[in-house]
DNA sequence: GAAACGATTGGAAGCGCTTCCATGATTTGT
DNA sequence: ACAAATCATGGAAGCGCTTCCAATCGTTTC
């Protein structure tokens, strides 16, 4: 039994010769090694614990696409949840997750209850935290700047000549990336002067968009541009303007963020921020593999960067 | 111990006086049950494993989403895997996750290599296929006919007028769905007169769809309908007729498959199927809860249906 | 009031591995 | 050639639960 474990680990101590009897024992017996067992013995389960706020979406879905891919190749598991964007939810599946014992957990977002930052923080696994940037990341956080990017996107809107410019965000404390992109706008427009910055709030979806750009128009003669906090909105509202036939970008310029595939293909184009999502997936992974090896040098913040990708919804 | 076991699991052989005790005291301990050392006693793990072609594409995504939900409910987790439509690789997370012992397994279509079949055949625990239907399912098969859907669209364009329609298809063996839809589409053509049915494969992208229009448009003078297998391909399709000024559905007709949110929300708004996959995700889950608690009598092909959406694409 | 019974409870075995330890085999140094 | 060190191997303990069994206790029945 020993001896068998340890070819079964690859460990050094085995002579070439009881290696080769075991492995054909094993071909043989169609022996699969059971890791349930081998996790409780190891105090090691290969389990990934991954948390997301709706696995229908591509923005999330495509992050776990990246850790999954990297995971397997290393022999460990993803296990999965989704919270649907609320605390309690999230607390739940977390306490559940971790009674399963997980190498460790992924969670989505900088800002967290009380409760579930304690008790990632009491868990003793590796915490990454997602999809944004903070400097007090509880454990590790892999992301990007959501602030930054924002400002650069509403830079460019006003670098075309834009004075009056709306940003179109979610519910109040939807989450923390909207949030941020929405403080990113408002440092901006702080510093400029002669500016006209609108704040208005829709659901997340295309027809939350489409609704914003409808509310907008009839509000207001003169609308120069748009900047909504996500791509669906963006294209929710581009639609909207087909339909009216408002000119984008001549009437109204617009800016959505994600870069989702839509985005490159819609008439206009839509100008927005592009995430490497799958990437960021299998950065996190990567340094959850790389910790579990028991490399500790890692840093704690690791920023995937963003990239500006303008298009036709913004260029005359 | 023993005790302490009965109490967590609910046993009815336990006075209320101590069960009181026992649960003050883990309430006291902060202890937290170790699953793993569960699933080993008890040979039953809660986890379920779930493998999809492509964990970053909605259609597939939300299919987990809905399992998610309904397993998180029963205390049971899932453990995700995403095969990149390559057989070698699903065999390979299949074998990785039948070593964790899951409960039960999720498979998306019901075409499998030998190899992937037998393997789970010989799995011993419930296996479900989705995502599509067939008459000889490895265990139980929860989908829609792929098939039936494809008839009745096409049999929609048929009955608006046109005689001649482009089915627009993924690559040859891409997998079970797109060909049941494409030998649907076949079946009706071969029971029609005067009708003129064309096959053109492309990428299954917005790009794809673009390029199926592009060349369609350009090898003959008329081209009535065109029948994209998905929504992806379709609405790349409309966006590429938007862009050259083809009127649809006048000059062109075009239908999707899949009804993902934009198909409602594009100029023109696209007619598709209508596939109810969180439903089905939950229809899944529920099914393997059912058996996981001794319910035999399930049957083993469960029909979620399908609704065709007509829209303005092909409403003249 | 004694026998019989069912409801509770504690204890031990065991789930299938890993890992430590002791033993024996082999190699190395001198 | 011999002692010391190194390596390979089998065996046993133990991971933290569940579950079975036997023992205990309070009740009911006649």
């Amino acid at each position: 039994m020993g001896t068998v474990s340890r070819v079964l680990n690859g460990s050094v101590n085995v002579s070439a010769d009881t290696r080769q009897k075991v492995t054909a024992a094993i071909a043989e017996l169609g022996y699969v090694p059971n890791l349930v067992a081998r996790s409780l013995a190891a105090n090691r389960t290969g389990l990934i614990a991954a948390i997301i706020p709706a696995i229908g979406y591509t923005q999330h879905s495509e992050v776990i696409q990246g850790m999954a891919d990297v995971l397997h190749a290393h022999g460990m598991n993803l296990m999965i949840g989704a919270s649907g964007y609320s605390d309690e939810v999230e607390l739940q599946i977390i306490d559940a997750f971790l009674a399963r014992r997980p190498d460790a957990i992924y969670v989505t977002g900088v800002r967290h209850s009380e409760a579930i930052r304690s008790t990632l923080e009491r868990s003793g696994i590796p915490v990454i935290e997602g999809s944004n940037l903070t400097n007090n990341p509880i454990d590790t956080v892999v992301g990007y700047s959501n602030f930054d990017a924002s400002v650069e996107l509403t830079r460019l809107l006003i670098d075309r000549g834009h004075r009056r410019i709306w940003h179109v965000t979610g519910a109040k404390d939807f989450n923390d990336r909207i949030d941020d992109r929405l403080a990113g706008f408002h440092w901006l427009a702080s510093t400029c002067n002669g500016f006209e910055a609108d704040v208005i709030r829709c659901e997340n979806s295309f027809e939350g968009g489409a609704e914003a750009v409808r509310q907008t128009l009839a509000s207001v003669d003169k609308v120069e541009a748009m900047c909504f906090a996500t791509d669906v909105m963006a294209v929710g509202g581009l639609l909207e303007c087909q339909r009216r036939g408002v000119d984008v970008p001549g009437r109204l310029a617009i800016t959505g963020f994600d870069d989702l595939t839509i985005a490159a293909s819609i008439n206009p184009s839509l100008t927005t921020v592009k995430v490497d999502r799958v990437g960021l997936g299998r950065k996190a992974a990567e340094i959850i593999v790389d910790r579990l090896q028991g490399n500790n040098q890692l840093p704690h913040i690791v920023d995937v960067g963003f990239e500006i990708i303008e298009r036709q919804s913004t260029r005359q």
